[in-house]
DNA sequence: TTGTAGGCGTTATCAT
DNA sequence: ATGATAACGCCTACAA
């Protein structure tokens, strides 16, 4: 293998050298410095450029203290909703000059906190978690690190935490609420795996809309995936296995919708015929399904750009709201119809 | 807004102080160097854990000039194919110690320029470009750069990069002939839009497919959409707007299938009963369309994976082949069948 | 308008 | 086995 050791970029010393000045003219002339005469500026500066001078922010950051980085941990990039989320974290950060450092934690609260360990040894200014598995561990993290910290959509409750969250159970609610108004009365709830905020409430509103509704809730309608396709197939064929199925069904999630409307044609069911089915986030794919998937929209771009401007806020050492919650909005498509009768 | 200044960090002197030692001591204590006494080392650890110390990776990597930092830049993380390759990235690079900036080019030449610029200045040790849509501009960066770059599944040509692709003639070949010899005469391609080089190579496995068949090419069989499901969805359209709609259709990617499926599905027909669909990319819905989509896998987390490793290499001062060509697999699902009779 | 000197928090090379 | 000292590349008083 063969060596090549790469030359080291220049400096603002190298710089100073070809342009036949101190380097603190230099480090002023690339600052563009009202100090500095007019064309000597320039001239650094077109040396500077001609040369292919980079500034370190590495030494920048050391003796200015700001590294203008980020961190973002995630359970994992693959997932679609996390991988949008970040996106509009990255365009607000970049549109203000940060740079994103990107890590998964695939769900490992060890992983977590190791992660953002190593974010603060490079001296982030700020972090963002998605569907943060770490609880109330987080606090005492948080003291010791200095760093702000916002969360998006966390599955452990926590207080003097900063995050943005999603409307789970108004949201539910109104999703259940649709298949009410449509005639349903046996409506089943379709979860991810318990203990998670999240599911929670979303359980929460779907439970709200029955009692206003008054109509009964039954143990029974609620079966619980893992939100993924193969977790929502498998629930939705406990469903269908039930004495008497439900007519409607409310998922989690629509990667749980997704299993789930494979699960009815498999049984050689209709969707809406036989039964109406609901997802929650609205990613991509649900405009795609065979119907269209009526569900839940989250806002998910601009989740991770209202993170980012009260990471932002906070960095600048401004304090902000402890959390905001986002409204979510029903779009109906055509996996949800009147009850046949 | 209440602008409360976080206290510095604690560094490597203060702990000095605390142990009473000097900061030479405490540096190597950290690093469990072998040449202090057992009982010191354990002491400093000690004191550094308990007052919640962080080394600064930044001044580390001013004096050693390693970042232990790689850049990584996509045209969008929201787009699933890529996350799933920066997944792959990132566990790897994880695995080595290293910490990857994430940044979206947009698919802009000008706006990847800038972030890879930005990058270098950020002093990273490597970068991965996916779906690079820069060409032979980059060797100008690159001699400039000093950094080593590798690209995965870049749509332009260029010689001197060192590269990862998915075998896109040979997989689209197979695919093709998977409908040829399933008895289809008829068969179209659905491309993405004209010039990307993956889009041109599909074609060519395509055309040779038929060659091998001794079937003609038929240039009104070729139409092109814009790699989502919109534009799958208007290139069908085209094609069941001919005066012979073809039987077969091997579209570009999973997204264009998805949008040609449901166009098929809008017009009454049905896949594949009347029309047989192959995708391309093996996207986690995939297997959940309506019926269950044959395409082509792409190994998106392992071609990461093989990136990040030729990377390593090259980082380690080494030297490593061009060009990954990576072969893919014909799934085989529902969507494609014998062509009626 | 420009140059000199000191320091940011490490590691590394000398001494002791 | 430990301590002083000098870098690393930049910014910023303070001097000139």
């Amino acid at each position: 293998m063969a060596h090549k050791s790469r030359p080291k970029p220049l400096s603002i010393k190298d710089i100073a050298r070809l342009a036949d000045v101190s380097h603190s003219t230099v480090s002023r002339a690339l600052c563009n410095s009202p100090l500095l005469n007019r064309r000597t500026v320039e001239r650094i500066q077109r040396i500077a450029r001609e040369s292919g001078y980079r500034a370190s922010a590495i030494a920048r950051g050391l003796v200015t203290q700001k590294t203008k980085t980020i961190g973002v941990v995630v359970t994992s990039i693959a997932d679609p909703f996390v991988s949008e989320v970040v996106s509009g974290i990255e365009q607000a950060a970049n549109d203000h000059g940060y740079a994103v450092f990107l890590a998964n934690s695939y769900a490992d609260p060890d992983r977590e906190v190791k992660v953002v360990h190593s974010f603060a040894e490079r001296r982030v200014e700020g972090i963002v978690v998605t569907a943060s598995r770490v609880g109330t561990t987080y606090l005492q993290i948080l003291s010791e690190l200095q760093v702000p910290i916002v969360l998006i959509n966390n599955q452990r409750r926590g207080q003097f935490v900063h995050s943005v969250m999603i409307e789970n159970v108004e949201a539910s609610r109104q999703a259940t609420h649709h298949l009410i108004s449509l005639g349903h009365t046996r409506i089943a709830y379709l979860g991810d795996r318990c203990g998670y905020q999240s599911d929670t409430e979303r359980l929460t509103g779907y439970r709200r809309a029955l009692e206003q509704a008054a109509l009964p809730f039954l143990p029974e309608l609620v079966v619980h995936g893992d939100g993924k396709p193969a977790g929502g197939e498998q629930a939705m064929a406990t469903l269908l296995g039930l004495p008497q199925a439900p007519t409607g069904v409310f998922c989690y999630n629509d990667m749980s919708a997704l299993g789930a409307l494979r699960c009815v044609h498999e049984n050689g069911l209709r969707v809406p015929g036989d039964i109406s089915l609901i997802g929650f986030d609205d990613l991509f794919f649900a405009s795609y399904t065979q119907p269209p998937l009526t569900t839940v929209r989250q806002p998910r771009q601009r989740m991770g750009l209202l993170a980012m401007e009260i990471l932002l806020k906070l960095m600048s050492g401004g304090d902000s709201a402890d959390t905001i919650k986002v409204p979510a909005e029903l779009i109906v498509r055509e996996s949800s119809a009147p009850r046949r009768i």
